[in-house]
DNA sequence: ATACTGTATTTCGTATACAATAATTTTGTG
DNA sequence: CACAAAATTATTGTATACGAAATACAGTAT
């Protein structure tokens, strides 16, 4: 039997709350919270709403509006492309690690559900599926890799890459057929012991993705509320 | 007429102290904090306190001890060679990035100061200005390479560097000369345009920085106050 | 009508107050 | 004297209160 949780502070519900909705797009670039507001809203107190955008900020998911609260930041075409040149060198270091840990069959069987839900999801098109299934492929290899740091470097980036996403695929049918096939190849190529080959193929499939993304510099180009 | 600037909040404050003490070892691991004492300390309330401990959590720098306040954590070698594994991709890319923008004069010079620093401070056998200018170096590298998650990322991780340094070189002479001629080289190299081989310099480098910080696994074994 | 100045309002940062809970000590009992 | 139960203390998380600072607004002089 496993311990239970005793409950996320207030502090993480707030955040976690505003980070989803910032990512999904509820809130947009641009809107103003303030912490009465949004206290009011959660039914907290101010404190822990305090906290929380003091962590959205150091996210970069918000921007300090002096004394006028905070406001939801713009996607920014700069951050988005620093992030996936990070990417570039980081996620096939993930591989290139993985490679040299034994996999089990509890692993083995974790990581094909994950590639199978991918593939799930595209074919249903549902775009916020898509986005949750890959988040979990690379979060998969994160762990996999056995270095902590890579998992809790690249979870606060996911958010940006998650907004990039969900506004980029809006009315979209989704990914390209390409990104379940590299996540497919990435696994079983490393499942074949190859790791050098599958890393190689993730350097691919971030240089590809970042192709998808580039083209839409444009959307940050959204209605800033309020004007 | 120069604006001035509104002096950093007491949260900022408290934390840039907290993670000072801790780096330079003032507070040594296992210790126990509670926001009474601290606040007590640095003459705050208990509210700025609270805040920057949430964000030691979040840096790894201390672990919550329940209801018994937070306890410095100890220098954990798992995270440092996986800060390490880290290193030997991003700092790599982050001078390859460096190597395709143009430096100006002013760049150069501080560059040039920089790595004088270094050697001066070795030349003085002054540990902690080694450690001092080991950080400038490298995060005059990320700054150069136009890329602000690297920095961004990296400032995190160097607290965890700087106190398994400052540990490891207790007593003893310092860094290894080699240090100081890579950063020279690296730099130089960069200067002349040869950007891939200044990555592989730095490739070089933090492995070997690795290598000399890898045997003091035992840096871990420090007492463990109030036992 | 416009520019400027003083005032009101909004909003945040920090301090203080309160309540819940884990740890510790004390007290009572076999 | 060992051990369990109860009281006490320590400490946190959250709520509320207060003061400072920026913004918005209105009134006045030109």
């Amino acid at each position: 039997m496993r311990s239970l949780t005793p409950q996320k502070s207030l502090v993480e519900q707030t955040y976690d709350i505003l980070v989803d909705a910032i990512c999904v797009g509820r809130l947009r670039p641009g809107e103003r919270l303030t912490q009465d507001a949004v206290a009011l809203k959660l039914n907290v107190s101010r404190q822990p709403v305090n906290a929380a955008l003091g962590m959205l900020k150091a996210s970069k998911l918000v921007e300090s509006a002096g004394r006028r609260g905070v406001v939801v930041a713009r996607i920014d075409p700069v951050l988005v492309r620093s992030i996936y040149q990070f990417r570039s060198v980081v996620e096939p270091l993930a591989v290139e690690l993985a490679g040299n840990r034994p996999m089990d069959a509890e692993w083995r069987k974790n990581g094909e559900a994950i590639v199978a839900a991918g593939w799930r999801a595209h074919a249903q098109g549902d775009v916020l599926g898509m986005v949750h299934a890959d988040v979990d492929f690379h979060s998969f290899v994160y762990r996999l890799s056995g270095n902590d740091v890579i998992e809790d470097t690249m979870r606060i980036y996911w958010h940006h890459i998650r907004r990039a996403m969900v506004e980029i695929l809006r009315g979209s049918l989704g990914y390209p057929t390409t990104v379940w096939s590299q996540h497919e190849a990435i696994f079983t190529t490393l499942l074949e012991g190859r790791a050098e080959d599958a890393a190689a193929i993730m350097r691919q499939h971030i240089v590809g993705g970042f192709s998808i993304i580039e083209p839409h510099e444009g959307m940050t180009a959204v209605a800033l509320p309020g004007a």
